[in-house]
DNA sequence: AAGGCAAGCAACCGCCCAAGA
DNA sequence: CTCTTGGGCGGTTGCTTGCCT
């Protein structure tokens, strides 16, 4: 560690993991002067970090009501198909997972999904379905958003979507209302999924996807000209 | 029991963008 | 208008841990 780079001091801060002491100042830093005001850090808390990695640190870690336990299928439901509409955007997919960070979002997507050369078959694809269902039941009571018309209408996943996950952000909606129209549903997903799974058509999805945006060419195929 | 290997995860890096001077 | 600075984001790295042989 110190001699691999690891905590080495460069321009004076410190690096590598974080010690509880160190944890304790960005709180009470954060406590007596909110967040985002990061750059004063170092000087207001004695802290040896450079804004960036308290920022980073309190995000995915230190911040109120962040879910440590591991993803349900739901959230994984919610990741697959919000993937599948915006691709790598992590910290967009984030926001509607409220206590996940997008730095967990990735990370889940690259071990579970992205090394597998099929992902989401079998166990996965059984956990996303299970959130289908979910989703149809939410549907049938009405507390879901998703139009089953077309994509004339405004069809985006709902707070309803991740009710089981929401923890009172309160910016949800807000949020969503600056969002794009995603033109998909829940049924689209499941039959994307079969076209993908069943074709060999996932690796070229799926590497595509490192790029900005999911592979337009495949998603007009499956579903004509909404995407 | 010990070594190797792969998965998972925390943290860093570099780039981009927006706001302010 | 241009430059600077801070914050945010996606990609990547490397340490830790657990499993397998």
């Amino acid at each position: 560690m110190e001699g691999m780079g690891w905590r080495v001091m460069e321009k004076g801060w410190r690096k590598g993991p974080w010690t509880p002491m160190e944890d304790k100042l960005l709180m009470e830093y954060v406590a007596l002067h909110g967040e985002g005001r990061w750059s004063s850090v170092a000087g207001c808390s004695g802290l040896k970090r450079n804004a960036k990695s308290c920022r980073l640190r309190w995000v995915n870690y230190l911040r109120p009501g962040l879910k440590k336990s591991q993803l349900s299928p739901q959230e994984e439901g919610i990741i697959i198909e919000l993937h599948a509409l915006w691709g790598n955007r992590w910290s967009k997919i984030a926001r509607y997972l409220p206590g996940r960070t997008d730095n967990e979002i990735k990370n889940y997507w690259r071990t579970h999904f992205k090394k597998k050369g099929k992902p989401l078959q079998n166990e996965n694809k059984q956990k996303y379905e299970a959130q289908f269902n979910y989703n149809q039941d939410l549907q049938v009571q009405g507390t879901m958003n998703y139009s089953t018309s077309s994509c004339e209408s405004e069809v985006h996943p709902t707070p309803a979507t991740m009710q089981e996950t929401t923890a009172g952000t309160g910016s949800m909606v807000t949020d969503w209302q600056q969002q794009q129209n995603p033109c998909m549903m829940a049924q689209d997903v499941a039959r994307w999924w079969e076209i993908i799974s069943e074709d060999g058509l996932w690796d070229d999805f799926m590497w595509n996807l490192d790029h900005d945006y999911p592979n337009q060419a495949v998603m007009e195929q499956s579903f004509g000209p909404c995407f």
